[in-house]
DNA sequence: TCCCAATTCACCCGAAAGTATGAGCCGGAA
DNA sequence: TTCCGGCTCATACTTTCGGGTGAATTGGGA
């Protein structure tokens, strides 16, 4: 973050800078300070919507980027790294059995994991406790 | 569309009015030119951020925006309109006897037509037939 | 060291889900 | 009119889920 606003400021001197170096031209060239104006506006147009196409590209991101795991619900409910492997691989449309072979233990303990989650996610079907989860970011 | 194009030419007109009677006033009180482009500068940065929120945001809103549903697949599978009705409430986390209540049906007839649908849909779970519907753009 | 939370597993039972088969009804197409 | 696909429902059976209880193990923190 700092690193950005450094590099922010020192494009806005660099412009500055180049600003004045343009208007010593113009000057020198008698050219008119209509023109000088309408280049300027032009640029710092652009240099906006540049702006605002970087600080919405953020928000686009976050619509639809990557997931960001919401590890503070994750902890007030009180689930278990198991127990979300257990959710993921459920959210996955994986049976109890399944996952029991994916994470090498027995069907009873994926039900007994299961149905904890269940519980700390207030639901009473696997199918409502991945909805749930997702919209909870614990789960993509 | 064209009433679009119409107000942004005008607002431009106006813009360029604008510009020129400051552009006399501070011709006339003498100002520095430096203070006239920087505010110059400091306007069209401000324009162009606007322009570029108001592009970039039917961009997000066509990222998120409504569900299309895909026909095409429907069809191709052979999904009659019950079945997807069916489906629909199944995404929701319904169990068959709610799907049952909701669509004023018995439970042997939404078993019928999940099992139906699973066939189509080529799964043998709730779970995986929602997963599968989502990815075919057959439900939100 | 002791305790706790997490993890693991078992057994039982009832409910829900899924499979298979058969059948009646109805509206639209051939 | 006949036929077909969609919708409905039933019966029977198997599998999977989910709830409840209890218990052994273990790694790490007070």
């Amino acid at each position: 973050m700092k690193k950005t606003v450094f590099l922010y400021g020192l494009l806005l001197a660099v412009l500055l800078v180049v600003l004045r170096v343009t208007e010593y031209n113009f000057y020198i060239k008698r050219l008119s300070i209509e023109i000088y104006v309408g280049l300027v506006a032009i640029f710092f147009t652009a240099l906006g919507v540049w702006v605002g196409l970087k600080l919405t590209r953020k928000k686009i991101i976050l619509v639809n980027g990557p997931f960001e795991f919401n590890q503070a619900e994750q902890a007030q409910r009180g689930i278990s790294k198991r127990e979300l492997e257990v959710l993921e691989l459920m959210a996955q449309g994986l049976a109890n059995q399944e996952i029991a072979d994916k994470l090498f233990v027995s069907l009873n303990t994926v039900k007994t994991h299961s149905s904890n989650l269940f519980g700390k996610l207030e639901v009473n079907r696997r199918t409502q406790a991945i909805q749930k989860a997702k919209k909870l970011s614990l789960i993509p």
